[in-house]
DNA sequence: GTCTATAGCTTGATAGAC
DNA sequence: GTCTATCAAGCTATAGAC
């Protein structure tokens, strides 16, 4: 069902993607309840009654953030092609999903944060959109194991296991410095240990 | 470091326990700014100046709670063996740590949570605690690989690997049960997916 | 130890001048 | 479209009776 975007000046929409930049940065570091409009407004570089001009409510701001990145989400996946080779397919999908880890971590982040805490604003979201997609690419895992041309593994832990593995990265990079203290970028060496997981898993 | 533990009355430490109880519940389920003293209260079954008589502040409850369930969140990987049979000794950390998320999602929750907002009320024990014990533990994995009893993997990524899987189901809980739907129990299929994971990702 | 009442502050949202 | 000023609600924390 296509939603009627209602017209705007170009000056609108300027401020507008200002003002959903600067709600992303702080809304991902900070958690919904955890961000003022202020303090959106001073990353936006606007007053706070001028935020709300161009957004009815912080409420309103938040969920058309979450709308807005939606497709970027699942893009990676809805690349899957049936008709590729088995492991390439899926070896893509890690790579372009942890590439998506790398350079769009306050994105990955507001996504945690939000099905974390059971994710109120996205339910339908969550149980109409992303099922459908991943009941469609289960079937076509589910046939590359019938067939023998990957190993026999559950397709819907399968799709846990490269979202768990490459938003890790992203969504608990502090832990991750932390733990391996200042070094080199962890996505080399990430890579290159995703890559020796799932060929070595999916293996006929 | 061992830090002085006040002397408590018997109805003061069940109190306490109550408190911390019914905080982990609600700061679980919606952050630390999404929580209210009065919905911890509530669910304590106390007034809230009674909550405030036992802890001088929001914060010192939540902070109270983050220190009180460190011990058990590093456990499982206390226990991994350098004596044991590597395979096994990481199989069983596995098996552990997924009986942790199923067991405890609450408490998975609120280190997630905590982490993913840049752990303000844990740099110091990341960066202290948690990276001595990886550090000494990623040591003994890299023996492993070293003497070709297990294949040659980043230690510190095998690790982060586990965490991550491991996490997920707890963490993104509502996720996961919106894309499989209504069904079985997510945990067992999961243990079965893992250990076909790690056997083959270890293979010498 | 536990409660009612409330002080004092922060915040989301609006009014209205420019 | 943008601002200053401000309202009204909700919140943490405390005072003080019992």
């Amino acid at each position: 069902m296509k939603i009627q975007q209602p017209r705007r000046s170009r000056i609108q929409n300027k401020n507008r993607n200002v003002i959903l930049d600067a709600a992303l940065q702080e809304f991902s570091a900070r958690g919904f309840s955890g961000t003022t409009i202020d303090q959106i407004a001073d990353a936006a570089g606007l007053s706070k009654p001028n935020v709300l001009y161009y957004f009815p409510s912080k409420e309103a701001i938040y969920r058309g953030l979450l709308v807005g990145l939606l497709d970027l989400w699942l893009a990676p996946l809805r690349e899957l092609d049936a008709e590729g080779d088995p492991v390439e397919q899926i070896l893509g999908y890690v790579r372009r999903k942890l590439l998506l880890s790398r350079d769009y971590p306050n994105e990955s982040r507001l996504f945690a944060s939000e099905v974390l805490h059971g994710a109120p604003h996205m339910t339908e979201v969550l149980s109409e959109d992303l099922h459908d997609l991943v009941a469609e690419k289960v079937s076509i895992i589910a046939g590359w194991t019938a067939s023998g041309r990957i190993a026999e593994v559950d397709p819907h832990h399968l799709i846990f296991s490269i979202w768990a593995l490459t938003q890790h990265y992203a969504d608990f990079d502090v832990q991750v410095r932390a733990v391996m203290g200042e070094g080199p970028d962890p996505y080399a060496g990430a890579m290159i240990f995703l890559e020796h997981l799932f060929r070595r898993m999916l293996a006929p």
